[in-house]
DNA sequence: AGGATTAATTAGGTCT
DNA sequence: AGACCTAATTAATCCT
């Protein structure tokens, strides 16, 4: 009985399909909990335009959600209809949103997840993760991404695609769009025209700056974190993103020899150490007394940024012999 | 890949 | 409360 709705289905005979459906008693052992059947009443119900009783099989069963499309689809244009019905014209995009705003699809066949422009929300929140670390991802990074999102690879590709785009145009101004009002996390694009004095950003876990000052580093003199003076002044080591910065004279500063994070600003005041600046393992050094200029970078782990910076620093500064 | 464009989605508002 | 209007945002598409 199954194969036949079945083939049935698959055929959208809808004639037999009902014709067939008739034949069973509703009594019959067949009917209770077995899908295809269920489906093709739901169909037949469909095409009878007997929304009630379709809207009755939908919300009677928990149905696999390997039907969940095919029963979303007939629901949904159920409900249109019965609204171009009562309005006597046909529905416009919008109109059918209102309608699917207003009549939520069943839990029966729906998983329940939330979709924002058809996108589940987890699913964008793991582009935008890839996304902050990485604005262009390989094509086996995309296949990873789509098989974690649920996405097709051209999905995938699409969103990097817009999304970079939306980035590049001014038009937008700091554009809300996909932000969800994280901006922390948001603005490594658009970081250079950040303000390096900005009064008060509360922020310890949004945009981190770490200021070195401008005092060398050695034993006794301050290192200034995020704004917060005397936050360190022991001659101990410092550790940054876990690896150890400073300790004796002359031992050089090393931040994050593995890897920058993400959406950190780093800010180098005028560097007037005598030992050797290392950034990404790049050694950058520097003489007093070159003030002026604060590069500034975000090294949103994009790693050419980070060697801009590099070479940045490089290209004003001396390096040091060997 | 980027640029321009489109149709759908979303949200806030007004009208009846 | 529901229908309708409008604008912003988005995924997808076409073109280069």
């Amino acid at each position: 009985v199954s194969c036949l709705c079945e083939a049935l289905l698959q055929a959208g005979n809808v004639d037999r399909l009902w014709r067939f459906l008739s034949t069973i008693p509703p009594s019959s052992e067949l009917l209770r909990g077995n899908e295809t059947l269920l489906k093709a009443q739901a169909l037949v119900a469909f095409h009878r335009e007997e929304f009630k009783e379709l809207y009755a099989i939908l919300e009677s069963h928990d149905f696999h959600p390997s039907n969940h499309g095919f029963l979303q689809d007939l629901y949904l244009k159920a409900r249109y209809k019965e609204a171009e019905r009562s309005r006597g014209r046909s529905l416009g995009a919008v109109d059918k949103y209102r309608l699917r705003k207003k009549f939520p699809l069943p839990k029966t066949i729906w998983d329940g997840e939330e979709t924002v422009y058809c996108f589940k929300e987890k699913s964008r929140n793991a582009l935008k993760e890839c996304y902050k670390s990485n604005r262009y991802p390989t094509p086996d990074e995309k296949k990873n991404l789509a098989k974690v999102t649920g996405l097709s690879l051209t999905q995938v590709s699409n969103w990097f695609k817009n999304r970079r785009q939306r980035d590049r145009t001014p038009s937008g101004n700091l554009s809300k769009s996909e932000s969800d009002g994280n901006h922390s996390t948001e603005d490594e694009a658009s970081a250079m025209d950040d303000a390096p004095d900005k009064p008060d950003e509360p922020s310890i876990s949004t945009a981190p700056i770490i200021s070195v000052s401008a005092v060398p580093c050695n034993a006794g003199s301050q290192l200034i974190l995020n704004g917060s003076s005397g936050f360190l002044t022991a001659s101990q080591p410092l550790l940054l993103n876990g690896n150890s910065l400073i300790s004796g004279a002359g031992a050089g500063v090393i931040i994050n020899g593995v890897n920058l994070g993400d959406c950190q600003t780093v800010t180098l005041s005028p560097v007037a150490t005598n030992s050797p600046l290392i950034l990404n393992g790049a050694q950058v050094i520097t003489k007093s007394g070159i003030g002026g200029q604060q590069p500034q970078q975000t090294a949103s782990g994009a790693e050419q940024e980070v060697s801009s910076l590099a070479s940045k620093v490089l290209s004003s500064n001396n390096v040091p012999p060997g």
